[in-house]
RNA sequence: GCGCAUGUGGCGUAAUUGGUAGCCGCGCUAGACUUAGGAUCUAGUGUUGAAAGACGUGGGGGUUCGAGUCCCUUCAUGCGCACCA
């Protein structure tokens, strides 16, 4: 006896792989390099559940098939291991995250393990390791120390910028402040007068250049969570993780200015072989806009003015008004005496409005005047500038030139406040809407009448430039990310403040370890965990230090402020290539090597946070040559999110009766309720298992049946422990192996599409690979009995095509396509009752990608001496599968008519010849002329006559 | 509102890119072997029809000898962004 035993076998190969360590990748290596990464995973404390190894499976697929054909393949793993959930944890029950963590890397271990992938576990890494995080905040120093140059448009050592203020001043630089923290009188300051500023002026001034930068900024601060959020942090107005309501607070924070690359991140874009989808996403993220700015002189006082963007400048003899944010800074002193109490009243109403009050009353339109007017700059007209909160502080100049026949937004509000609306385009109605489209001929503006929108842009921006009004301005929605985190599981940002001015850690002083506390809850005066540590003081050339040992001016505390989780996950797939490395985050040669991932698989919702930090990342450290490329990854895959099934059983209101699904009446209220999928075969519940599950409510309820079943529904929704749907993969090995699972995920339906998880369809899959195992082994006595024979023309054929399909389907990651394809072969196989060496051979060479436990052992059951995984991937022979000699439908004007048999090597004229010698067919066309005779591939598809 | 996807049997899906729609699997029906089977094997399974055939890829229109595939339009679903001037 000898039956398919899916758990000693997977338990073997598994041990063989990792003793011999057949998956390690060369370095340095003659070979080409192929790189296949996976978006590392959070070790969350819930573990893995199926739906995140499809990707890993995947790509795992594709680093066995690149090593068969000749790479040297590079396919890591990894753990994301800094983040809330741990610290949330520690908070509630004291216990350190360390541990959390350790304990849910272990387990993660254990389940991917358990699927048997190919990753070089050796080049592991966990992003909160200290010989991890050391690079990583030898990273942020080198942001720190780097400014973006738009002259040359790359990042550049700080040095640079000092040496052009020392010799030009500020002038010499080539561009407007980057934030606006530099006092407005400083400006334009000569190279003599910085030559006097003191130490911390000329420090400040710096500081809004530096890359990783200090600096006073709207951001997204969680209350509940006591920590500042980046954007993509921020979903509808509450914090992606745990849900809390999220408030729009000025606070002075560690920030990233990924915003100098926002016209790099966009453009780069063209050349990445990405999904649409994805590109779209940062596309849209980064907002690009192009336009200009146009500046609003103020009645009365000729010295001030109001600077204002526009897409639209040829409708600027449009203008009614303009309306400012509430925050802005002019709003108060515009601000006459007479509308001082209610302007005021209204800028605090709209201050003290949530981020998430703010959306969901979009629709609201509110706003005052302020009592003073602008001059518009060409007809001199008076121009009333009002208040609104549909115009936002952090786009743009916070202002805009409000043109309502033009623009929906504007519209909406003349017609609230009854101001004028004044058409520039012909036949434009202004009714009920306002005309946004970008055509028709101009008119009510002066030298841009007749003029179509296009050339009215032109005309207008010339004009603008010429007298001097405005100037030409691209605008982009992409802000800064925000850096600091106030809270305790992070990498600690490596900056202490000596009298107040921040400085950089001395590399060799690197890393800065996360001090030892027990309580990570921030201190009673609001300051962040680390503030908790006693010795969180450093010395340059000593580290860290106790205060109270060693006070000595040369040190200063650090910054209790930890980097958020994306830092670490924004440069992790650079240190695989070198990843023991103590003296460089990668050497040179492993970068020059392996260069970027060939291949990333991860999830989408990653879009716009971690794959913009990457590449924005990525990109600095190219400019500042630590990096032979500027992108992370040529090619980028988003597996579709696989979801759980949620049985759902009604009860009625009130009542402690359960109905089935159809029994239930109309006219009565049913509480839906979830219950564990597992009590459910089908869609029918198992009522005894229902009552042990939740006895108290439960086990004392009525019943109301149908054909004496309780049906329930099914619907598909996230996996999550309160749907009480989560599948896991470690009861799907136990159950049916690894190589099922493995097989199931790819051929639940296409990689890149949401689906649902349907444990039934699983058995289909292993019956397959039953049927595999029964045809090479004979079960009752456990022999293999195949024959040495020549493989005949049919089983070579059906094998060729297995190879074409195959070989076809991974490079096209079609692999849902490809279990189907085995399935074809093994029926043909049994049909034609081939027992061939060679034929099966080969056949478990191109199953094994998929499914390699049971390929490595049948292959060493038929006496292989080389291992499965690294033998070569067979051939594709077009000569098999030629066909010929066939039946082929003739059709006449696309019905079909005869079938006629040729031989398909012919050539068409041969074929044509045969045609027409043919009695039947020459009958049917019945005296008619042929017009065209259509051929595919040496096939006639159809006759027009 | 804007952008990006996706619509094919009872269900998950296939159709290598414009060439015989429905491969493969689930489910279902019947049968075989069985004391029994939630094991295994065989046959059937888009709709309609006794059959020949006809009709069929969300709806409508178009291009083509030929359309699931291309174009226009419309509807539905999913995702992303959203008072972005």
């Amino acid at each position: 006896m000898r039956n398919y035993d899916h758990n000693s076998i997977e338990r073997k190969w598994q041990e063989y792989w990792a003793k011999h360590q057949v998956f390690k990748a060369e370095f340095p290596s003659s070979k080409p390099k192929f790189y296949v990464l996976d978006m590392f995973p959070y070790p969350s404390g819930s573990g893995l559940h199926v739906g995140h190894p499809l990707g890993y499976i995947a790509s795992d697929i594709v680093a066995r098939y690149k090593r068969h054909i000749g790479y040297n393949v590079l396919h890591p793993m990894g753990y994301d291991s800094f983040g809330l959930p741990a610290e949330q944890y520690a908070i509630q029950t004291g216990q350190h995250p360390i541990k959390t963590t350790k304990k849910n890397i272990l387990r993660y271990r254990e389940q991917l393990d358990r699927i048997g992938f190919s990753f070089d576990w050796s080049r592991a890494v966990q992003t909160s390791d200290s010989s991890y995080y050391k690079w990583t905040q030898w990273i942020f120093l080198l942001l720190y120390n780097s400014w973006y140059n738009p002259r040359t448009q790359k990042a550049e050592n700080i040095e640079t910028l000092i040496y052009i203020l020392e010799n030009e001043g500020f002038n010499g630089i080539g561009c407007d402040i980057l934030t606006g923290d530099i006092e407005e009188e400083l400006l334009p300051f000569s190279s003599k007068d910085w030559q006097h500023f003191e130490y911390s002026k000329k420090q400040a001034i710096i500081m809004n250049f530096r890359i990783a930068y200090l600096g006073e900024a709207f951001v997204n601060w969680c209350p509940e969570l006591g920590t500042v959020l980046a954007n993509d942090e921020v979903k509808n107005g509450f914090s992606e993780r745990g849900g809390h309501p999220v408030e729009r607070k000025k606070m002075n924070q560690w920030s990233m200015r990924i915003t100098a690359y926002a016209n790099r991140l966009l453009e780069g874009l063209s050349d990445l072989g990405w999904r649409n989808s994805i590109k779209e996403s940062q596309k849209n993220w980064i907002g690009k806009s192009e336009g200009c700015s146009l500046y609003f002189k103020i009645k009365g006082q000729p010295e001030r003015q109001i600077e204002v963007f526009t897409t639209r400048p040829d409708t600027l003899f449009g203008v009614s008004f303009l309306t400012i944010a509430p925050e802005h800074e002019l709003a108060k002193s515009l601000t006459t005496n007479s509308r001082k109490q209610e302007v005021e009243e209204y800028v605090n109403i709209a201050k003290n409005r949530t981020e998430r009050e703010r959306m969901t009353n979009v629709a609201d339109i509110s706003g005052t005047f302020t009592g003073s007017y602008a001059i518009h700059p060409i007809t001199n007209k008076e121009i009333p500038i009002w208040v609104g909160d549909y115009v936002l502080v952090g786009y743009g100049t916070g202002a805009v030139m409000a043109v309502p026949a033009h623009d929906q937004r504007d519209y909406e509000f003349a017609k609230f406040f009854d101001l004028p609306i004044l058409p520039v385009l012909e036949n434009t109605s202004i009714d009920k809407n306002a005309n946004e489209a970008k055509e028709g001929i101009l008119c009510n503006s002066d030298f841009l009448d007749g003029l179509n929108v296009y050339q009215a842009m032109t005309a207008a921006i010339d004009y603008i430039k010429i007298n001097n009004i405005g100037k030409p301005k691209i605008n982009f929605k992409l802000r800064d990310a925000a850096f600091g985190r106030q809270r305790y599981w992070g990498e600690p940002i490596p900056i202490y403040y000596k009298n107040g001015i921040p400085e950089p850690v001395l590399e060799k002083d690197l890393p800065i370890t996360l001090p030892e506390i027990s309580i990570f809850s921030p201190t009673e005066s609001g300051e962040p965990p680390l503030a908790r540590a006693p010795n969180w003081y450093y010395m340059p050339n000593k580290g860290l230090c106790n205060p109270a040992d060693d006070i000595n001016l040369e040190g200063g505390m650090l910054e209790t402020s930890t980097m958020p989780g994306w830092a670490g996950s924004s440069w992790y797939f650079f240190r695989y290539m070198d990843a023991e490395n103590s003296k460089e985050f990668a050497s040179k040669d492993a970068l020059n090597y392996w260069q970027q991932a060939d291949l990333y698989i991860g999830g989408s919702e990653h879009a716009t946070g971690h794959l913009l930090y990457s590449r924005f990342w990525t990109k600095v450290l190219y400019d500042l040559g630590h990096l032979p490329c500027q992108e992370p990854a040529k090619n980028l895959i988003n597996q579709g999110m696989i979801q759980g099934l949620s049985a759902i059983i009604y009860r009625t209101e009130g009542e402690n009766t359960i109905v089935s699904k159809d029994a239930r009446d109309k006219n009565t209220n049913y509480t839906a309720l979830h219950i564990d999928i597992n009590l459910v075969q089908g869609n029918e519940v198992d009522i005894e298992q229902l009552k042990n599950w939740r006895p108290a409510d439960f086990e004392n309820a009525t019943y109301v049946l149908e054909n004496e079943k309780l049906i329930c529904s099914l619907e598909a929704e996230k996996m999550s422990k309160r749907w009480h749907n989560v599948v896991n993969p470690d009861d799907i090995c136990n159950t049916y192996g690894a190589d099922t699972l493995r097989l199931y995920e790819m051929f639940l339906g296409p990689l890149e599409e949401p689906k649902p998880w349907n444990t039934q369809g699983i058995e289909g899959v292993s019956r397959f690979l039953k049927k595999v195992w029964r045809l090479f082994v004979n079960e009752s006595d456990g022999t293999v009995n195949l024959e040495n024979l020549q493989p005949d023309q049919l089983a070579n054929k059906s094998l060729h095509k297995l190879i074409k399909k195959i070989t076809w389907d991974i490079e096209n990651f079609s692999f849902n396509t490809s279990v189907a394809a085995y399935m074809v072969f093994i029926n043909e196989m049994n049909e034609l009752k081939c027992r061939n060496k060679e034929i099966l051979s080969t056949f478990l060479l191109l199953l094994s990608p998929y499914a390699p436990h049971i390929c490595e052992e049948l292959w060493d059951l038929m006496g292989n001496q080389e291992r499965i995984s690294s033998a070569a991937w067979p051939i594709f022979d077009p000569k098999y599968i030629e066909e010929s000699d066939f039946n082929y439908p003739i059709s006449i004007n696309g019905k079909t008519k005869l079938q006629i048999r040729f031989d398909l090597s012919l050539k068409q004229q041969e074929i044509e010849e045969i045609l027409f010698s043919n009695k039947e067919f020459i009958n049917i066309l019945d005296g008619k002329t042929i017009k065209r005779v259509i051929f595919v591939k040496a096939k006639i598809i159809n006759i027009v006559v």
